[in-house]
DNA sequence: GTCAAAATCACCCGAAAGTATGACTGAATT
DNA sequence: AATTCAGTCATACTTTCGGGTGATTTTGAC
């Protein structure tokens, strides 16, 4: 969250910067001109990309599963998310790729290998894995 | 192989040391003859069951493992030892608990699980023990 | 007895995984 | 307004994995 604050203010900066070109640009010639308001532009659409991303809700992120045991879920306690990158241990993906594929941090995804870990008592992934099958939910 | 020739020399040395004592302890009790015999005896006992356990072939270590498929086996040129580990490693153990488990060291299990990748083309365990399922040798 | 494959082990090193802790947010509940 | 929970992320630290290399020993077949 610190970081997506400061994108923020380097975009913000970049189109303060862009806008006072423009303002100056008035005294030369109309490519020029026009050049500074395309970047602005471009730079306004990626300002908007980014709030998108990041304010949308956070359920166009989950993996459309059909979730197979919900009940089995529960009483293990385990999350949707959870649930997410458990299936994502289970087809071999290592850390940094389950991140990547679920738009997350690889910290995130320690944190939720972690919690999975505790919940299906296991010491390892592949345990988890065989722990996720022995409890139907795999 | 180091390992086992310096435990016998080890023995054998107490196994000397006890004969001389009880040469010496003809002069004392029979208490204390008694004594060093009934060590002598335990010294050998132990030297036997290192030998056995040493010496015994080594098919004895091997899983008792149905083989599902040794024609898949073969054609993905995985050796019987190696097979052993895939299965530990879906089991969900890690090195150093195969290694316990077979009675080899864990730099052997870090071997097979190495030539196991490769031959399944897998970059992690996790990948391995998904693609002996999709090779159906799991 | 020779040869090849299998199995064993060691050492080094970097990458990945996992632990522990603390913190912040958004959404739902009370 | 306060609480709870899921999800997110970070930092620091320890452990495990995996790659690369080289080596010895066993075993079985020829």
């Amino acid at each position: 969250m610190k970081n997506i604050i400061l994108r923020f203010g380097i975009l913000a900066i970049l189109l303060l910067i862009l806008l006072e070109l423009g303002k100056y640009s008035l005294l030369y010639s109309d490519w020029e001109q026009e050049f500074i308001i395309v970047l602005s532009a471009l730079g306004l659409v990626a300002f908007g990309f980014i709030l998108k991303g990041h304010f949308s809700s956070r359920k166009d992120l989950l993996q459309n599963h059909k979730i197979p045991h919900p009940e089995k879920l529960e009483l293990l306690k385990i999350s949707p998310r959870e649930y997410d990158v458990l299936i994502k241990i289970a087809e071999g993906y290592s850390n940094q790729e389950i991140a990547d594929q679920l738009f997350v941090s690889e910290n995130t995804i320690k944190t939720h290998v972690s919690n999975l870990l505790g919940k299906l008592n296991a010491k390892r992934r592949t345990e988890a894995v065989k722990q996720g099958k022995a409890y139907g939910i795999l």
